[in-house]
DNA sequence: ACAAACATACGATTAAAATCGTACGATGCA
DNA sequence: TGCATCGTACGATTTTAATCGTATGTTTGT
């Protein structure tokens, strides 16, 4: 069973780059988080650094330019946060959130076909 | 236009809270707190305190025990950590998020016709 | 009246997250 | 060869979040 590791805000930046654009270099996604905030390079390395350190990365050391991965599968960790999401906000209600999403939210009408596309094969399977 | 605060984690237990349980008293904030994780009574006193300056809560002061209220309506609030968890996760795309709640997770049937019935209903608002 | 229980206020501390500066080894190339 | 560039390592600092201790006033019950 792996840790539940809790990304925090700045680590969650770093995996979101890594998740967009697959393994990297500390380079690279510190090019990118330039993109969208002020930040110094040996920052986001330490950072870096300690998102391996803590299980949240991985890395390959064997060329002198270390090559970052995401520890675990995108949607793994995606699926636990959301999951933390709910129960925290909508009290575990997917239908509340998805509630919300629809109502308050500006749903696009790709999105509503989407979400009807799986209710469809959902509805198949049983 | 509301400043857009991001609750701490702290503070959207106590918000959580507020939320369920309507305006209420520290003390009573306190204990329900209390149930889910340990600690002191001055703890959530101050908390408090900080998030009626930050507005987050408001506070009826004029008995001496002072009566806190959410600031902004639970939905708004939720709709706003929404948006930016589905921006942050799921770039944007509700129909991901969407997807993965009812691919990955364990929506329940009610869940499953309460989105249905969105679907519905805005079908028929066109 | 007065002690126990409960209230707020607020400075101080602790804990956690995020950032940065500096050192120093590798690499590339004029 | 030597210097500019790029890489990692790592201690230290800064910032933010969270917690707590103490002071002090109010209410309540006997």
């Amino acid at each position: 069973m792996e840790p539940k590791i809790e990304p925090s805000k700045a680590e969650l930046d770093i995996l979101t780059v890594i998740w967009k654009h697959g393994p990297n270099t500390v380079r690279f996604v510190h090019n990118q988080l330039s993109l969208i905030k002020e930040v110094n390079y040996t920052t986001t390395l330490k950072q870096m650094q300690l998102m391996a350190e803590k299980g949240l990365l991985t890395r390959d050391e064997s060329s002198m330019t270390h090559i970052y991965s995401a520890a675990e599968e995108p949607s793994k960790t995606k699926s636990h946060l959301l999951d933390r999401f709910v129960n925290h906000i909508y009290d575990g209600s997917a239908g509340n959130l998805v509630m919300q999403l629809l109502d308050n939210k500006n749903a696009s009408s790709e999105d509503l076909k989407i979400i009807r596309d799986i209710l469809n094969k959902l509805d198949q399977q049983k």
